[in-house]
DNA sequence: AACTTTTTCGACTATTAGTCGATTTTTTGA
DNA sequence: TCAAAAAATCGACTAATAGTCGAAAAAGTT
């Protein structure tokens, strides 16, 4: 009841960094097995199918980032900067290894999928309270803020994570964030010093 | 030089057929040839792989639909009509089968995601002459129309063709449309009655 | 020690995408 | 018209895959 628990966390971790590297239909079960040194029959005792442990490797990865979203909820910076600080967590960017890279890759496709709709899933809700925060605070206005939170994580996930943007992509973003949440037009342009300039498109 | 032409629509329409009602992942070149009644060799004279004839396929759907949006296009009725016409066009909705189920599919994402980025790609410049048409009317005021544009298709995707919408969804899609390209408020409120409400969430 | 439960093993199956050389059918041009 | 060239078809074969299963070893329990 407690190695067990070890083993399989092992062998996601393993599944995890293979994936990321090779993608998820590259990756065999078989190497699995071989990069763990187990044999098959330990490795469907431990996971149903490898698409179920797919669902698991990506569950692990969600709840690190929902982690971090959390901590930045919490902290004391202005409500259009934590927003923006929030999306900006949810996506793997600069962090630890290339995942943004990995999940760009066509290989990758339905872990991609996957990835973004359990995050979307998870990070509305936390995200519409802090806009309610802001509308509280009369630095937007707006109803609907689930519906609008869930338009501003998608556009931003398929203007920065998914592609390679330019300087007009950014104006719109800005634009259509004020706009959609009902805030001074200024109120985000912050974001345009956040960008980094590097990943831009010439 | 003729007959070749023939046999690969063919090969082509059962493939489209089949991709449909079982998903692309489920569905075996084995079985493709069974039902054309060919030999593997034959399947493999006309295409490299299994993925390239997905491709295909995609490319035969997106023709179709690109024809008919370009027809609404030169139609001369009002730009916010024509561009909302466009959108709906360029789902497959009630069109002749349940594409949209089969591609909500999850065994589907690949094609899914596919049909999706290439759609885009090929309605972006289209929808984005209207637009301008619109603001050349003093219908729309706005700058950097093809970015605009882009989100629109994307968040109309996501809303009405990926999943289950609410009230407040149409609402949220209205208000962020008409703000988006710069609109009078209530220019894009005839959209709430060409809503199907059948396909809405209660 | 005797037992039960958890964990591990690896040979085996069934299905898959894709290859290839041989063969048949069709086209062509002298 | 007919033979050579080109296009189209065939199906047995390969290599890789995800997943199964019953037996055995290891760990826990009493």
């Amino acid at each position: 009841m407690k190695k067990g628990e070890k083993r399989k966390q092992e062998l996601l971790k393993i599944a995890y960094k293979m994936f990321l590297s090779q993608g998820y239909e590259n990756t065999s079960v078989d190497s699995i097995i071989e990069e763990a040194g187990i044999a098959k029959g330990t490795y469907y005792y431990y996971f149903e199918s490898k698409e179920q442990m797919l669902e698991a490797v990506i569950d692990m990865m969600i709840e690190s980032e929902v982690e971090t979203a959390a901590q930045i909820i919490e902290s004391d910076i202005p409500v259009p900067q934590k927003i923006v600080a929030v999306i900006s967590s949810v996506k793997p960017a600069e962090a630890e290894q290339p995942i943004q890279d990995a999940l760009m890759q066509p290989e990758n496709v339905l872990m991609h999928v996957k990835v973004r709709k359990k995050l979307i899933e998870v990070v509305v809700p936390l995200l519409s309270e802090v806009v309610k925060e802001g509308v509280s605070k009369g630095i937007f206005a707006c109803d609907n803020i689930p519906e609008r939170v869930r338009i501003l994580l998608i556009i931003s996930n398929d203007t920065f994570n998914d592609r390679t943007f330019t300087e007009n992509d950014i104006a719109v973003f800005i634009d259509m964030t004020e706009k959609l949440l009902g805030a001074d037009k200024g109120t985000m342009s912050f974001i345009y010093d956040l960008i980094d300039k590097s990943e831009m498109e010439v």
